[in-house]
DNA sequence: TGACAATTAATGCCTAGGCAAGTATATTCG
DNA sequence: CGAATATACTTGCCTAGGCATTAATTGTCA
C-alpha cells in the first residue's frame, strides 16, 4: 500500500468558517447540479436517485441488489427499496436467479429504457451549465483535485 | 446583473462517462467527508444535518426558522422538523417573538452550546484529511474554481 | 454429513428533505 | 375600517438513506 501523505493544516477549530470550507462549497454545488438535474427530469417521471441505477442497468443488465448498492455506494436496504418504487413504476423487474437463489436480478424494461434516453443529455447540459466560463484546462485541475481527494478519502475509509 | 457566460463543452450525452463527471467526483467527496464527520459527531450525539443550524445559532442566537432554513439552503417545513428533533433532546428551544407573533426564535441551550463545542475541531480534522498532498496554492486554486462554479449555479437558478 | 460462517435480500425503525396545503399573524390599500 | 395580500411557521404525504435484524441460501471445514 503507498503510503500516505500526511492530512493538511488549512483549516483550524479556532476561527473556522463554513463559507471557507470546500465542504460548504460542494455540498451547495452538489445541491445546484442536483435540482437542476431534477427539474429537467421530472418531465421524464424520474427523480435523481433514481436515474443512477437505471443507467447502471443499461451497461450491465441482469445486475444484481448488492452490486447496484455497492455502484451508487449506497445501502442495501436503500436499494431495495429504491428498486421497490421503480418497479412500481414499470421502468425495472427482479428475476430471482437460478444458479444462486440468493441473488435477485434486475433488468431494464422496455419503459425504463425509454425513461432514461434523456438522462445523459441532461446530465452534460447541466454540468456544462455550470462550468461557464472554465477553460479545458481549468477543467482538466479540477477534475485532478477531485480525484486526489475522493483517493485520499477512499484511504482514510480503508484504514478506518 | 453581469452577462454570464456561455455553458461550457466539456460533456457530452453520447459516450458520457459518470466516473469522468465532476458530479459525480464531487458527491462521492461529499459521501466520504459527511459519514467521517459523523462518525466523529455521534460521540456528542449529533449527526450531520444538525450541527449545521447549532452552528448558526453560535454566532447569531434567536434567529428565526426562517433565516436558519435559508442560511442552510433546506425548506422550512424541513427546518421545523429538524428543530422538533434537537428540541426533543434539549439542544435548543423554540421562543415565540412577542413583536410579530408569527416568528418564532431559536435559542441554543447551555446543553446545545456543549455539543456543538467540538464541531469546528471535527470539521477541521475530516477537510484537512481530506485534502492530504495538497500544496496551499492547489487549495486555494480548488477553493477558487468551487467559488466560481457555485456563484454560476446560483446565476442559474435566479435566471430560471 | 452436519454444524457453523458468510452472503443476499428484505424489513422495521430512525433521521432527513421536497412539495403542497393549512393556520395564524401582519401589512397594504381601497 | 375591512378585504386582499404577504409572511412565518406547521403538518401531511411523498421519496430517500443508515443501521440493525431476519430469513433463505450457499460455502466451508471438521
Amino acid at each position: 500500500m503507498a503510503r500516505t501523505a500526511p492530512p493538511a493544516d488549512f483549516y483550524r477549530a479556532a476561527g473556522y468558517c463554513a463559507e471557507e470550507s470546500v465542504g460548504y462549497l460542494m455540498k451547495h454545488i452538489m445541491m445546484s447540479i442536483v435540482s437542476q438535474a431534477d427539474k429537467r427530469l421530472d418531465a421524464h417521471g424520474l427523480t435523481s436517485a433514481q436515474w443512477g441505477p437505471l443507467m447502471r442497468l443499461k451497461t450491465v443488465d441482469g445486475a444484481t441488489v448488492a452490486e447496484l448498492a455497492r455502484w451508487l455506494n449506497v445501502d442495501a436496504g436503500a436499494m431495495t427499496r429504491l428498486l421497490d418504487r421503480l418497479e412500481k413504476k414499470g421502468l425495472c423487474k427482479r428475476v430471482r436467479s437460478t444458479e444462486d437463489r440468493r441473488v435477485v436480478r434486475v433488468e431494464l424494461t422496455p419503459d425504463g429504457e425509454a425513461a432514461i434516453a434523456e438522462v445523459p443529455a441532461v446530465l452534460a447540459e447541466v454540468l456544462n451549465a455550470h462550468l461557464a466560463g472554465f477553460s479545458k484546462t481549468e477543467w482538466l485541475a479540477l477534475r485532478n483535485y477531485l480525484r486526489r481527494i475522493l483517493e485520499t478519502g477512499e484511504a482514510l475509509r480503508e484504514a478506518g
